[in-house]
DNA sequence: TTGTATGCGTTATCAC
DNA sequence: GTGATAACGCATACAA
């Protein structure tokens, strides 16, 4: 591919002013500058950023590092960050966990290797070492969607806590008693979370916390099947799942079908999250919605302040209730927000 | 961030030295090389990704362009591709062009600054300028799913006429005659040729073609509705709707959910591409699944042989029709395959 | 306004 | 087996 060097050579001037057209220097002449552009037009010239990051020591990308590429919470995460990203000048590397603390590890070496200006990172599990020497070589680092603990850095989430209990009220008050509960890891905070507002939840309804009625799977959606087997199996089932995530939700679905039950006549069914087919299922499904674009928003945001060395602080939004038919609801034709107790 | 020379300091050897241990050279006693690593580890030292490129000029990363990173026949196609390219020591950039020509040549631009070492493309559209330079300036390139005429560039991607023909013969032995098809773009070559199959398998079938019958959406979920509801509109309706992709099938069903319709005894509903949720959609969606996996795999497979200057040939694969319930099949508990000629 | 020269971190070629 | 050193393509301080 052409280098600076042709297009100078072509263009009979130097490459330091090639440079400055390229980087749009004030001082040179306009008819300097056209020539110059189009010898870069004629040569099909791109310059070449990886010269161009070693030098200036900044590569104006970011890294991404998503839990799992099939989840469409982290896909909608991803294009909110890709937008936002794209807007502030920088390009967003992708990298796909897929939940495996050494295939997030594996990505955050290669892309700091790639010296990428700053990494948003959805943590799978623990610390892991090169998750610290990130810290520790000051890399502009953000948390989002999860957060680890004991470490200064700065996390983008939403907190589920009062949709939780909006859910367990709004469960109650439908006469629902045997509420389970399919939790995420306990080593993802999102994952501890969730478990500790559904318990509160359910005592503060003054709801018995049933041990076997709250079991972790990895947010994948044979753990939802297969701990939904378990708990179906139970000599007194529950009567509500309520699903930790939506992948989860489509292996409690798949395993509901599957003993030929019905929704929510035999089991009735919740999610955390909200993806676009719930809307599709027979009944529809109850969820808790994150407001993904904003996560996504603000995580850069904050993200390119660090880059920036301008001060960040974590934040937290809210996630909210969203109410259709799947937990035995009547009389209701659409699907309605609950924010508040009722 | 710790260098190269930093390590040569600390470690009392030249930068060559150095140089020689991360490369794994065999002429490098065994005493110094751990002495070496020893000082890599203290410092937490990783080699300049950008540097290295600019001396090797190859960054051992391909990218990668899909047409839209919601959809989740993409996003299960990028992470077929982010596999076989992590095992054959190639790292994946991902681009979402949002179905949008400028923001698929935002990524091609990039991608080629960023001197990958090969591109694979879903073409959103009609050739761009990027694309041609891309072509022109003999970097690899590989088309994926979507391929473009009239450019010397091989592409791997399925074929659906047989499955489409074997869907229309599907739904005239049901009964039906009256069947429209929500086609994608003509300016892509998987909008066209489903198109094309879908008229041929018609007439072969002795059905009518009815041009109010066919039109062509944009492969995402607002135009699946729109189009639905002029169908839907219709002095005479159709039977059924076969939907070009999975996305617009969603549009559909918003629609078809919007107006208190059944499926399928109001209408009939088939999809083009299938995915996880389909089989929980009451009743389970009908559709045509192509081989996701396989055309990742052998996509990057070729991307790495023209890296390589090895010759390339073009892969097509049949994609397949999987009979569910959406189509008012009877007396069918699960779903079933169809191959061939029923 | 433009050109010359230096260096970014690495690899590779040549000596020793 | 190891060490100087040039070069990759670009940006920039300094000179002209």
């Amino acid at each position: 591919m052409a280098s600076i060097k042709d297009v100078a050579q072509r263009a009979g001037v130097s490459v330091a002013t090639v440079s400055r057209v390229l980087n749009a220097s004030p001082s040179v002449t306009e008819r300097t500058r056209a020539r110059v552009q189009a010898v870069m037009d004629e040569l099909g010239y791109r310059p070449n950023a990886v010269a161009r990051s070693l030098r200036t020591d900044a590569t104006n990308t970011i890294g991404l590092i998503i839990g799992d590429i099939l989840n469409p919470f982290f896909t909608e995460l991803a294009r909110a960050v890709d937008d936002e990203a794209r807007a502030a000048g920088y390009s967003v590397l992708i990298g796909n966990a897929d939940e495996r603390p050494e295939q997030q590890d594996h990505y955050v070496g290669t892309l700091l290797e790639q010296r990428v200006d700053g990494l948003l990172l959805c943590p799978t599990a623990e610390i892991t070492p090169l998750v610290e020497d990130a810290v520790r070589g000051s890399r502009p680092l953000v948390f989002l969607d999860r957060t680890l603990a004991g470490l200064d850095v700065p996390s983008v989430r939403a907190d589920g806590s009062a949709a939780i209990r909006d859910l367990v009220r709004h469960l109650r008050a439908l006469g629902h008693r045997r509420i389970a509960f399919i939790s995420g890891p306990a080593l993802l905070s999102t994952g501890r979370e969730r478990t500790a507002a559904f318990v509160s939840a359910l005592t503060e309804c003054g709801l018995p916390v049933r041990p076997e009625y709250v079991e972790a799977g990895d947010f994948q959606a044979a753990s939802g099947r297969s701990i939904t087997a378990r708990l179906l199996d139970l000599p007194e089932p529950p009567e509500v799942i309520f699903t930790g995530d939506n992948l989860m939700a489509l292996g409690a679905l798949d395993e509901i079908r599957a003993r030929g039950l019905r929704v929510p006549a035999d089991v009735a069914l919740a999610s955390y999250d909200d993806v676009p087919w719930f809307t599709h299922l027979d009944p529809p499904m109850t969820a808790i919605s994150q407001p993904v674009q904003e996560l996504g928003r603000l995580a850069v945001r904050a993200l390119v302040d660090r880059i920036g060395d301008r001060p960040v602080r974590s934040v937290v939004l809210p996630a909210r209730l969203v109410v259709r038919r799947s937990c035995g609801e009547t009389g209701e034709t659409g699907e309605s927000e609950r924010s508040g107790p009722e």
